[in-house]
DNA sequence: TTTTATTTTTAGACACGCCTAAAAATTAAA
DNA sequence: TTTAATTTTTAGGCGTGTCTAAAAATAAAA
């Protein structure tokens, strides 16, 4: 009866996913075409069949959403996509910029038993290489309650780098060039108004200067007031 | 310059490979039709198109065979899928009859460094778990040269089962079965004309009888007479 | 509230990889 | 060597997933 899906089914589902957010709003068809480089008509398209599926709730010009089989399914698509990232940098010496696009591939391959075996192999992570947390086999999500955003910090607190936007492979460079990863302490000094970049100091190193683009997709946990 | 290839034509490419032989001899639509559970007419199609691509060389009513081009990226994907066969087995403890679906799927997977870093992982292992050489990194081939089938052996010989066809699941698991696997040492003791069956013995066990079909199926390599 | 701009959907097309049915070429048999 | 059987190819069609261009619905601005 459970017909498989295509790997352009499994991406529509988990960019819905992604793009829906942890409150489960509506995902605009333009937003969609956006995030899988496709136009807006071939989107229209495909909920309309995903709709037929009963993956997605669909109305005309009203955007989509996940229903419970189709979040179901993306998220364990999301599971299979961090485990094998998770894997790629512990077992195999993948940098962290390099895993997104072979995941990308991993994340389609139909083996229950194979992708239970990589979870075992790796211990359980709960977290990917980039923060993000890694879904169990029963569907269960363990997002970090405490983390918020870089850029919404404020000045003179004391913060730990806890996860960063996995897609930018050009961000996760950048990052490394300039020491930060997952862990990092950092001292948030100032706030420029002006084009509101920041001055954060590592533990230990000199003060820099982060743009509010990068603050955005740094997440940190509060550690304590200087 | 380098197009890539879909999935399908990747399976041409290899299905075209294994059944030339090691002789390269030229193999027929049918053949591959059977081989790749579609219709003939649908080969001629495939065929056309990498003829065009000049990864095989094809004539009509003429069968077909690989070009350079052709044969080195299928030796590539059977590299692919013989060691990621061997990771199944060897690190996460698959049986050797449920690892071929999944490889199907693995040898797919388009990433360089990620192969390399698989084989290094294992090692880099000569054989895969159904006695298959592993292509290296750079297509070169470690044939067995004193391999030969268990229906060809002379009777009262001892041999050592080096290796055993791996895409019949039935045929695996009836080997694991009766205890016949890798290294396995067999004594032939009768061959009965009437059916073309053996009647073999392994080490310190008892005499069974063994089709034709299971024979033909099982790669030896002699040991000496008794 | 009417007009304008933006978003989304429809309509029609195309490449891919497969299919069936019928024709053509090759091979085997009489 | 002529006929029969088999193999292979052509012709035309279908579902998938994409596209462009044009129409329709919604949202924003005047």
């Amino acid at each position: 009866m459970e017909k498989k899906l295509s790997h352009s089914e499994e991406n529509y589902l988990k960019e819905i996913f992604h793009l829906s957010g942890e409150l489960h709003e509506k995902v605009s068809t333009n937003a969609l075409a956006e995030r899988l480089n496709a136009k807006a008509s071939s989107i229209t398209d495909m909920l309309k069949k995903l709709g037929e599926k009963k993956l997605v709730s669909y109305q005309k010009y009203k955007g989509c959403s996940l229903t419970q089989k189709g979040e179901q399914i993306a998220i364990y698509i999301i599971r299979k996509h961090r485990l094998w990232e998770t894997f790629l940098v512990n077992k195999l010496n993948f940098g962290w910029d390099e895993v997104h696009d072979v995941a990308e591939q991993l994340e389609h391959i139909r083996s229950v038993k194979l992708i239970n075996s990589i979870d075992e192999l790796l211990n359980f992570p709960k977290y990917d290489p980039h923060g993000d947390p890694i879904p169990d086999k029963d569907g269960n999500i363990n997002y970090m309650e405490s983390k918020i955003s870089l850029s919404e910090t404020a000045v003179k607190s004391k913060v730990e780098v806890v996860s960063v936007d996995e897609d930018s492979m050009a961000l996760l460079k950048y990052l490394d060039e300039i020491k930060i990863s997952i862990g990092t302490i950092l001292t948030i000094h100032n706030r420029i108004s002006f084009d509101e970049s920041m001055e954060v100091q590592i533990a230990g190193g000199n003060k820099m200067n982060i743009s509010k683009k990068v603050a955005d997709s740094i997440g940190v946990r509060f550690k304590s007031k200087i």
